[in-house]
RNA sequence: GCUCGCAUAGCUCAGGCGGUAGAGCACUUCAUUGGUAAUGAAGAGGUCUCCGGUUCGACUCCGGAUGUGAGCACCA
């Protein structure tokens, strides 16, 4: 006879065992209408889960994120069901729910096509107007196979085998369509109220680019409509946010076929590029940091002593002159054990820590380019800290302080913290690696923020951390990394004396914080939707005479600016004054600075901010003061502007 | 690299049973000197990405290359 106790702590009695729809309908018709789920001690269960212990229960409805996955995972099965339906070739795989929505993956034996989404979508449809009855049931395994056997559905019989153990499978049906899955599901095709098919794509069957390709059909799916529109909207202010096309509109920077995967910096942009790399240098140098400059031409024979040939050939760019072949270095570090050579090092020395704003470039493969977001020339904001075992800890909890320092000065409050532990091939004693993680656990918990661990992911001479931030949109990128070393510096021969005379080679940390500049740029052009913060703008204010007669007026005061250290040009162009607010307003630009003949004569000038709210006239001397606390101010706290066309 | 799209003026994009193309903005010139998101008029501007094929004729159809987009795979 269960007892249910529900979340807010009230319980009824049963007197026979009870399924979470009866519970919903004991509650009241509405609740047995809306329930999708249920979460029995914790669990997510179907609604026709029966209890026959006392438990406590709680009704999953659409307002529960939990019902809101239900919904996306039972809108995947919707899909195959309605696949299934158009196209009884098609072969289901897998359909598991994602960010904002699921997809599911069909072999087929052609693509699918924008016409047959159009067509998968109205047969979905329909099958919500059917409102049929989804099933869970239990099947053995050998039972199992052999049906999906006789459905000559090859890809799940896989599955199945596959899966480890000899427990039973569960099941579930909706009218002439049944798929292996673990649920739970809504408990019928009439709750789906929004849903979209968004896009298709090849993708790999098992995640192995050697395996047969798959389509794959993504879709969203919502509680409401109203929940669906606010989402496809989102998707429309992230496509304006886009730094490629906000990098054409703003003249920041081109790609062209000359040079795939390689921008094209212009004025404006590499104004942000070298404002960024003032800011990083400054910081690096006040953090002890020494900064070099090593060859981007060096011969190919450092680069099978580092072990980076046998690995990465494929991904070097190389070049042959005078008989002698060359690689277009990938990363720093080599050099940098390099220049840590020379000279006999003391254990005095350490930590040593070497910096690099240097050009590398990887020909990453032609489908993995995007935007500044993947290229193959880059400069990364790159480091080397030569130390000793026991450093290492305080080294990473240094290192993170100034990279939350660095991430805040951006805005960017909520970062993501990853370890990455012991891959299956590595080097290095166990011993090494236990104190490796450990110490990198110890300065991860000295933080006080949550970090995940992530097995296995580690490189195969180091454990390392990763940093993701998370951008105005909610996207997660990964920006920041410290590599722990064991490997390198002894096999290109990097070593110190220690305390007792001895000969000891150094752990190497590799650290980097804004990770590529290339990639940063574009991650900033995005979160702040091109209206970059005054302290980044590669133009601060622009000056707009009215008439002719205040042009001598403006390019004085222009002149004035520039020498107070300010970026700042003038428009004297014979326009109407809202025709060039709109220019520039749609350059986003940070102050617009309107100058008439009121302004001449009071020595003063018409501030306009971003946005369109006007400060007013103020001095010259007023002016320099306001801009100057916007520009010490970065870009802390900076709420993403309105983006417009 | 793989699957499927896309490639037309500086930019954003139309277009055509296969008969060598159009708009808006930008640009140039002229008029206009105007107070916070588009002053008016005129003009100039294109090997329709490249290379093959089919055809009397290809920007349009077919094949390939390159670039690019969405995914997948990769990411020292």
């Amino acid at each position: 006879m269960p007892q249910i106790t529900l979340p807010d702590g009230s319980k009824r009695d049963f007197d026979r065992p009870v399924s979470v729809a009866q519970i919903a309908e004991s509650i009241g018709a509405g609740l047995a209408n809306a329930a999708l789920a249920g979460r029995v001690d914790g669990a997510l269960v179907d609604t026709s889960h029966v209890i026959e212990k006392n438990a406590e229960v709680a009704i999953v409805t659409d307002r529960d994120a939990a019902g809101l996955e239900v919904i996306r995972h039972s809108c995947a099965h919707l899909m195959a069901q309605a696949v299934q339906r158009l196209f009884p070739k098609a072969q289901v795989t897998i359909g598991p729910v994602i960010a904002d929505g699921f997809f599911y993956d069909f072999a087929f034996e052609r693509a699918f096509t924008p016409e047959d989404l159009q067509a998968i979508e109205k047969k979905m449809e329909e099958i919500v107007k059917e409102d049929l009855v989804v099933e869970r049931s239990v099947l053995s395994r050998e039972d199992a196979i052999a049906m999906f056997q006789g459905m000559g559905e090859t890809y799940k019989v896989e599955i199945i085998k596959s899966i480890p153990g000899e427990e039973a499978l569960s099941f579930y049906r909706q009218g002439d369509f049944i798929d292996l899955c673990r649920g739970p599901h809504v408990p019928g095709t009439g709750k789906f109220k929004a849903f979209k098919l968004t896009s298709v794509a090849g993708a790999y069957w098992r995640g192995n680019s050697d395996n047969a390709m798959l389509q794959r059909v993504y879709g969203t799916a919502w509680a409401s409509k109203a929940d669906l529109k606010l989402y496809l909207e989102r998707l429309e202010e992230a496509e304006k946010r886009d730094h490629r096309k906000l990098g054409k509109h703003l003249s920041l920077f081109h790609f062209q076929e000359e040079a795939p995967g390689m921008p094209f910096w212009h004025p404006k942009g590499w104004t942000i590029y070298q404002l960024l790399q003032d800011y990083m240098r400054k910081l690096q140098n006040a953090n002890k940091y020494l900064e070099v400059h090593t060859p981007q031409l060096v011969d190919y024979s450092l680069w099978e002593r580092s072990g980076h040939a046998s690995k990465f050939a494929n991904e070097m760019f190389s070049v042959e002159s005078d008989n002698r072949m060359y690689a277009i270095k990938p990363m720093n570090c080599p050099c940098h054990i390099q220049v840590f050579n020379q000279g006999l090092k003391s254990y005095r020395d350490l930590p040593l820590r070497m910096a690099e704003f240097g050009s590398c470039h990887r020909y990453e493969p032609s489908g993995s380019m995007h935007g500044l977001m993947r290229v193959r020339s880059f400069v990364q904001d790159d480091g080397h800290i030569f130390c000793t075992e026991a450093q290492i800890q305080s080294e990473v909890a240094e290192f993170m302080a100034l990279l939350f320092d660095v991430y805040h000065d951006f805005g960017f409050d909520d970062v993501i913290l990853r370890l990455s532990t012991r891959p299956e091939k590595r080097v290095g004693s166990e011993e090494l690696w236990d104190s490796a993680e450990q110490a990198l656990k110890d300065a991860l918990n000295a933080t006080g923020k949550h970090w995940e661990l992530v097995p296995g992911e580690g490189a195969f001479y180091g454990p390392k951390i990763e940093y993701s931030l998370k951008d105005c949109m909610g996207r997660v990128l990964q920006c920041g990394t410290i590599q722990l070393d064991f490997f390198t510096p002894g096999r290109l021969g990097a070593s110190y004396i220690d305390e007792d005379s001895s000969r000891r080679e150094p752990v190497m940390l590799h650290r980097a914080i804004l990770g590529s500049f290339e990639r940063f740029i574009g991650i900033l052009i995005e979160h702040y939707a091109g209206a970059m913060p005054a302290w980044l703008a590669p133009e601060q204010a622009v000056i707009l005479n009215i008439t002719d007669n205040q042009a001598e007026y403006c390019s004085k005061l222009q002149e004035s600016l520039k020498n107070k250290g300010f970026r700042v040009s003038a428009d004297l162009r014979n326009e109407k004054i809202g025709f060039k607010i709109r220019e520039h307003t749609l350059q986003k630009i940070p102050y617009l600075l309107v100058v008439g003949d009121k302004e001449v004569e009071s020595g003063t000038v018409a501030v306009r901010k971003r946005g369109g709210e006007e400060l007013g006239a103020m001095t010259f001397d007023d002016f320099c003061t306001h801009l100057s606390q916007d520009v010490a101010r970065f870009g802390r706290g900076e709420l993403s502007a309105e983006v417009n066309d």
